[in-house]
DNA sequence: TCCGGTTGTCGAACGCTGTTCGTCAGTACG
DNA sequence: CGTACTGACGAACAGCGTTCGACAACCGGA
């Protein structure tokens, strides 16, 4: 389509008045043209998103991606925390949401907690553009409805709910940063679990060498501080969260 | 002070062997030459961190403040991410630490975190930093200590007690990047106060034109999720955490 | 007293970033 | 057929972290 025609008419290139030299091309190579929607943005961010990591999520990146320049991606997006925040609702997309069961909700709230963690983490360093932002995109909305939903089931007070789902957000942030954070430092080519352990180790061994008079609870505890159970760390805090937001029901069930 | 005296004594200036030409300064008019020590940049970064937010924590910045380009930093630290930690290391050492006393150990953990909180606050969103990091610093290393010693105190086994450690960071360092983060969007001259009382109200306008079918739960409880109040939020955290964290206590005492 | 080596300073530059402007092609509509 | 309008996008701006290499100042030894 639209192969260079060196005699056509001056349309195309800035040339004032001359017709175009035979070397030189109307514009460009005729790129395919095609439309370019905010989808299309979206999901290619979050293809270099999953490949390379949020850092390198840059609107040239993309831009590049899509066989363009970086000026093309404004049209359908407002700026870079716009286009990070769509592609965090995005990700929200992927979460399965529970269906009530006041007789579960405990558990329930645990296993969509999971449920987050895995589709967090799944997409490296997301979390970070959760982190300290109100959800408004609709699909984040549904996993906090979906929260609520399950509290308020279980007899959770209104007040209580709403304060839980902020920490229990917070807690989910945390965690998938922190989970995922020590990976994104890893070298391009590198094996990142190997580069992992070795980070660890690392540690392992600068808390073995703190003085021990200055330090003398955590340089007995260095075995515990490295312990590398990540699943373990989550399941605890986890644990903690719900056990205290259980607490708060007004009118527990007794069985019998 | 030190106007230009074109026939004095060659000392101040780096001039090479000639007396300087008229026209021509040796380089530059002549800076006073203070030798420029790590703790002079990271007392400058400070500076700009509380006066404008961390992200006008920039090389360039911090040496224009010092009244030189930005190579000079790079022979009292390695690079942006080593300024920061020293910088959220120097602001640990704000916290004031307790002495532990086993019989008012969760009162005291609580009094801790309170402090932690407020001397993060207090400069800006410094937290941010210290999301999934590694605490390596002695001051850092102080806080950590002070944390288990206390929890240790109080009968906490090791391995709870070093995943709390943890637990408890995640939710202080999210607390107050959340806290923080709506400060940093207000624009430079405005009231903050203002500014955030009016942010707040455009999302309780948001939550309350969300579609009631399929945000049946979330539009029946708009009050509670807008409401401003960051520390009820913030105890009700840290109370679930430190009860939750007591329950694991193995040998409790009882009075009697 | 001089002299060579080491250390800290720093102007200039490289390659990168987000964003804006103005121009241009293609389309839709009267 | 002309004319608005929309979207694409090259070029540029201001800023970023970091590196290089030239250069001044100091310091130990001859």
């Amino acid at each position: 389509m639209a192969t260079a025609r060196p005699d056509g008419p001056p349309s195309g290139p800035p040339a004032p008045e001359l017709p175009t030299p035979p070397g030189r091309r109307p514009r460009k190579a005729a790129p395919p043209r095609q439309p370019l929607t905010q989808d299309a943005v979206i999901e290619t961010a979050l293809r270099v998103l999953d490949a390379e990591g949020l850092e390198a999520v840059t609107m040239r990146r993309v831009a590049q991606e899509l066989g363009t320049g970086p000026a093309s991606l404004y049209a359908h997006v407002s700026g870079k925390d716009e286009l990070r925040e769509l592609m965090l609702d995005r990700v929200a997309a992927e979460i399965r949401l529970p269906f009530p069961d006041p007789a579960r909700w405990q558990e329930q709230l645990k296993g969509l907690a999971r449920e987050i963690r895995r589709v967090y983490t799944s997409h490296r360093d997301i979390a970070m553009v959760s982190m300290g932002l109100v959800p408004t995109g609709p699909h984040l909305l549904d996993v906090a409805e979906a929260q609520l939903a399950l509290m308020r089931a279980g007899g959770v007070p209104k007040k209580i709910a709403g304060m839980a789902v902020d920490t229990l957000g917070m807690f989910l942030d945390a965690d998938a940063i922190e989970g995922t954070v020590y990976y994104a430092k890893a070298p391009a080519g590198e094996d990142p679990h190997a580069f992992f352990e070795e980070y660890f180790g690392q540690f392992k061994e600068y808390f073995s060498a703190l003085p021990a008079d200055r330090y003398p609870v955590l340089t007995g505890m260095v075995e515990e501080l490295t312990d590398p159970d990540d699943d373990g760390r989550f399941e605890f805090g986890l644990d903690l969260l719900v056990r205290g937001i259980a607490s708060y029901v007004e009118d527990e069930e007794r069985p019998g």
